[in-house]
DNA sequence: TGAAATTTAAATGTCAGACTTTTAATTGTA
DNA sequence: TACAATTAAAAGTCTGACATTTAAATTTCA
């Protein structure tokens, strides 16, 4: 059998690619189906054996096909699972971030408006469990020797697992890459003693009332501790610019 | 420049791709910067060049990098666009969705409360275009003769427009595949005339509320549109175990 | 007979080298 | 100066070979 792609533009690994994921994405093929062997789909689709691989791997890229070596080998439909998910999930959102001139503001409103929607979740369905971590977190938050990096990975896990607590799996998928993604942004605040005080008050009340089963009282923290946040970057921002303004005056250099 | 790769496991262009991804997240490499070419690069980590190329080929399938033929040509890394990022994100959803044993609650539970995180950006920042952009799919909702593709994407059309309201470019990011990912469990249920009635007067609902700048009344019919699709959800699952069940006893074969 | 060791075949993984096509800079010419 | 031809660099593609892995099939031996 022999299988047509566009004759458009070229790129012959790109449009195998597409065909088979098309395949998979519309159900024509299943999970654990395998796939023909390299040289079958080279023939298939009448193009070299390189020119199969780039697209499988193509494909292999985006968790669509494992591949499996040896007699029986080949490549075959995989089943995406949650991790893979939430890993694809990650790296898009930190690139999309990191990339793209996006204000901290905006990012921010996104992930704590995300948040505050699993707040009520949180609140009915909180397991004993998910409350230890939080509880853990803030008690790791107040030890004073914290560095900045530790700190922010701790805030990480806080606000993953009050995520996590609202027993949605499709709710943690889309948070995971909100939260995640803001880490290298909040990497650039210097948290002050100051301010790891208020944002522990804060996260205790989150706890607190997550387990007195008061969303209101959660999301109106969420909503708090928004503000707060871009309040800090805003100041951070602000520390640059002067810098900035400085040394750019004290640079000497009048081109007028 | 000769580069070590990871002894472990085979597999060399999934090693050379992470080396370079870990790069391009780390910031070791910015947008538009080349990279050296094919040969160079394969001199580099000391492996052949189609090696070299499945590696650039699972970078490309993640639109991390973009190559471009003839002189001066190579591989850049590229800006990841809000586009290519809905794109990637809507496919992983889809996938996950289809290929995972979700229950359709718990993802139409997800979709509805990230909406409702949207309702108050949308009511405070509402434009005219999203409007009527709203308005015109509840008109085309209103056509007897909509066939039931036709009506889902309208109902897509119009929970994006919602959505976009919100001015918020990562919230529409988010929200692209939590939307777009539903439609194909939505697709299994066929909406009657009455049901669409239903729908159309909650959309109608959102819309003006929207309008009015009535955030609580835009999450109070999303969450009882929520209520409603996963009624009419479960009437589909309940109907098709009542056929089943029929089907197994007019079978015959009773092996007991 | 049965279990362990060996062989074998079918895949993917990797390599080397050649050729094709595209593209932009350079050079030559009117 | 403007336009055309040349050229070189780079990705895209192909062929054919060899290496490695793996599980089934076969053989060997107690």
């Amino acid at each position: 059998m022999k299988t047509d792609l566009e004759t458009s533009s070229s790129d012959l690994s790109a449009q195998i690619a597409k065909a088979i994921r098309d395949a998979i994405v519309e159900g024509k093929l299943l999970v654990d189906e395998r796939l023909p062997s390299e040289a079958e789909l080279a023939e298939q689709f009448n193009v070299s054996r390189p020119t199969v691989r780039e697209a499988l791997k193509r494909l292999a890229a985006q968790s669509l096909i494992r591949t499996q070596r040896g007699a029986f080998g080949g490549a075959f439909i995989n089943r995406l699972s949650y991790e893979d998910a939430y890993g694809q999930q990650i790296t898009t959102s930190t690139l999309l971030l990191s990339m793209n001139t996006i204000s901290f503001d905006v990012a921010c409103e996104a992930r704590f408006a995300m948040e505050r929607a699993c707040a009520p979740f949180a609140a009915e369905r909180r397991s004993a469990d998910h409350l230890a971590t939080m509880r853990a977190e803030i008690h790791r938050q107040s030890h004073p020797g914290l560095s900045d990096e530790s700190w922010c990975a701790s805030d990480v896990t806080f606000h993953r697992a009050l995520v996590d607590a609202a027993g949605n799996p499709v709710l943690s998928y889309q948070l995971a890459g909100a939260v995640e993604a803001m880490q290298p942004l909040m990497n650039m605040i210097t948290f002050t003693a100051r301010n790891r005080e208020k944002i522990i008050v804060l996260h205790t009340t989150i706890a607190d009332e997550i387990e007195n089963q008061k969303p209101e009282k959660v999301e109106h923290a969420l909503t708090d501790l928004s503000t707060y946040t871009k309040t800090l970057a805003s100041d951070v921002i602000k520390a640059r610019l002067q810098q900035k303004t400085m040394s750019d005056n004290t640079d000497g250099s009048d081109r007028s």
